[in-house]
DNA sequence: TGGACGATCCCCT
DNA sequence: GGGGATCGTCCAT
C-alpha cells in the first residue's frame, strides 16, 4: 500500500477529514510495525472557535500553522496527548484530530502500551484500546516527541485504503467542546465499534 | 507569578 | 451518568 502523498494534506480541511476514514495509520516501534485503521476524526478549522489555532499562532500551536502533512500532538488534561493532522498549504492553523482507530496490527504491543495486562477483565478490551484520541496515542507511544512528526517520513504516517462509500460515512457535532458545536464537523465508519461514543 | 481551564479517561454509582 | 485526576498553556495581574 502506498504512503498518501504530501499533496494529499494540502486539500480542503473537511475532505481530507472524511477522506481519512478507511485509511490506514502506521507507527514504526521497536522494530515492530503497529498499524490501525482510522474510523473516527474531526476537522478543526481557521475561524473555528473551537480550534486550538483560533487565537493565534503560539508556541504550542507553531506545528498547526505549518504545512499540511505534519503531525500536531498536544497534552491535555494533565495527563493525556492527542494526535492531529496538518492541512493545507501553511499558515492557516487547521488540522484534522484522529479519534479512534481499528487495531489490525501490532495488538499485543499496543495493549501492554494502554496498561491492559492479561488478567484484565476480558469483556471488551479489545474495543477500549484504541476507541478514544488519547487512548490511541498511549497505544501508540506517540507523547510530546511526537509533535512536527513529518508524516512522509518512517516514522509515523499514514497508507491508502478502502475508499468508503459515502453511504457508510456518519457525520456529527464534535465531542468534548463548548464553542463551535453546531459545526457537523465529525466524521466516523458507521457501525464501527471502535467509534469512541453513539450519536 | 498565579489561577483558570481543557479537542479525556477511568472508576464508581 | 457523574466527578476526580493532574499539569501545560495562556493571559491577567
Amino acid at each position: 500500500m502506498q504512503k498518501l502523498p504530501r499533496s494529499f494534506y494540502l486539500r480542503p480541511t473537511l475532505q481530507v477529514a472524511k477522506d481519512l476514514l478507511g485509511k490506514y495509520l502506521v507507527r514504526a516501534y521497536r522494530g515492530r510495525k503497529l498499524i490501525c485503521k482510522i474510523v473516527e476524526v474531526e476537522a478543526y478549522r481557521k475561524d473555528d472557535p473551537a480550534s486550538h489555532s483560533f487565537h493565534g499562532k503560539t508556541k504550542r500551536t507553531e506545528v498547526m500553522f505549518g504545512e499540511g502533512g505534519y503531525l500536531y500532538v498536544y497534552f491535555t488534561y494533565g495527563m493525556h496527548f492527542c494526535a492531529n493532522v496538518v492541512t493545507g498549504r501553511g499558515g492557516r492553523g487547521e488540522a484534522v484530530l484522529i479519534r479512534a482507530v481499528e487495531p489490525v496490527e501490532g495488538v499485543k504491543v499496543m495493549r501492554k502500551n494502554r496498561g491492559i495486562g492479561a488478567t484484565e477483565k476480558m469483556g471488551d478490551w479489545e474495543k477500549n484500546l484504541t476507541n478514544g484520541p488519547a487512548k490511541l496515542c498511549q497505544a501508540f507511544a506517540i507523547g510530546r516527541e511526537g509533535n512536527g512528526t513529518d508524516l512522509l517520513g518512517d516514522e509515523i504516517f499514514i497508507v491508502d485504503g478502502d475508499k468508503l462509500p459515502t453511504s457508510m460515512i456518519g457525520r456529527s457535532s464534535r465531542i468534548g467542546i463548548r464553542n463551535g458545536v453546531e459545526k457537523q464537523w465529525r466524521f466516523f465508519v458507521k457501525g464501527s465499534k471502535w467509534v469512541s461514543r453513539k450519536s
